[in-house]
DNA sequence: AGCACGATTGCCT
DNA sequence: GGCAATCGTGCTT
């Protein structure tokens, strides 16, 4: 991807996420999965954003970046999301990374969810897993922060340089559907506004198509 | 310095 | 379906 690809307004840039490859390197080892469920923040006007009416503290500092910039904060005290900032800098959007569906690094990825989840009975060993159970492993933003270990330590980073980063790998959606976003009652006529963005699945997985 | 609450998850009934 | 866990953040004092 390239900087112009990130510079596009979060709504059209959560859309444009949905089948991309999320991918984190950590210790030379790259963890990825299929992008499949995001939503937008649309910055100052938007009353479910951190950055609406223009709020700047420290915690949304990253939110100002350039376009292609990880923001990531701390929820409920226990949980990381993942977030891409969108627009040019100075304009604070960015888009919620909510679930991926995991396809590289699997061996890596199940150890670090068996690490945040010590006291679950997870499987040893990916090889008997089937897909629904290993989407279940990054299906929701706290999930997927723990199986790709990201944590507030990779906050601000350049989403073009190598440790955290998207790439296109050729899969694409057999349907993009659209919905209100989670968990933000408090947001007025906004909660209702159709600003997230999921693959269509089947059998509990997300569908895509390989071009 | 104090306090209310959240872009969640898993376990319980 | 309800609810506890757990703490940084932002706002008030």
């Amino acid at each position: 991807m390239d900087r112009d690809f990130f510079r596009q307004d979060a709504l059209a840039l959560a859309e444009s996420l949905i089948g991309k490859t999320l991918v984190h390197r950590v210790n030379g080892v790259e963890i990825a999965g299929i992008i499949s469920e995001t939503e937008a923040y649309m910055g100052v006007t938007d009353p479910a954003c951190h950055s609406f009416g223009g709020r700047r503290t420290s915690r949304t500092e990253t939110m100002y970046s350039d376009g292609g910039h990880s923001y990531v904060y701390l929820i409920y005290g226990m949980y990381s999301c993942m977030n891409i900032t969108a627009n040019v800098k100075d304009v604070p959007e960015a888009v919620l990374i909510r679930s991926v569906l995991p396809a590289w690094g699997l061996d890596l990825l199940l150890e670090n969810v068996r690490t945040a989840n010590r006291r679950k009975n997870l499987p040893e060993s990916v090889d008997d897993m089937t897909a629904a159970e290993l989407f279940s492993l990054a299906n929701g933003p706290g999930k997927l922060c723990n199986a790709f270990a990201i944590s507030r330590a990779q906050n601000g980073l350049d989403m073009l340089a190598e440790d955290l980063f998207v790439r296109d790998d050729g899969y694409v959606p057999v349907e993009i559907l659209r919905a209100p976003r989670i968990g933000i009652d408090y947001a007025g006529e906004a909660a209702a506004y159709p600003w997230r963005f999921t693959a269509k699945e089947q059998n509990k997985v997300p569908v895509f198509k390989l071009i």
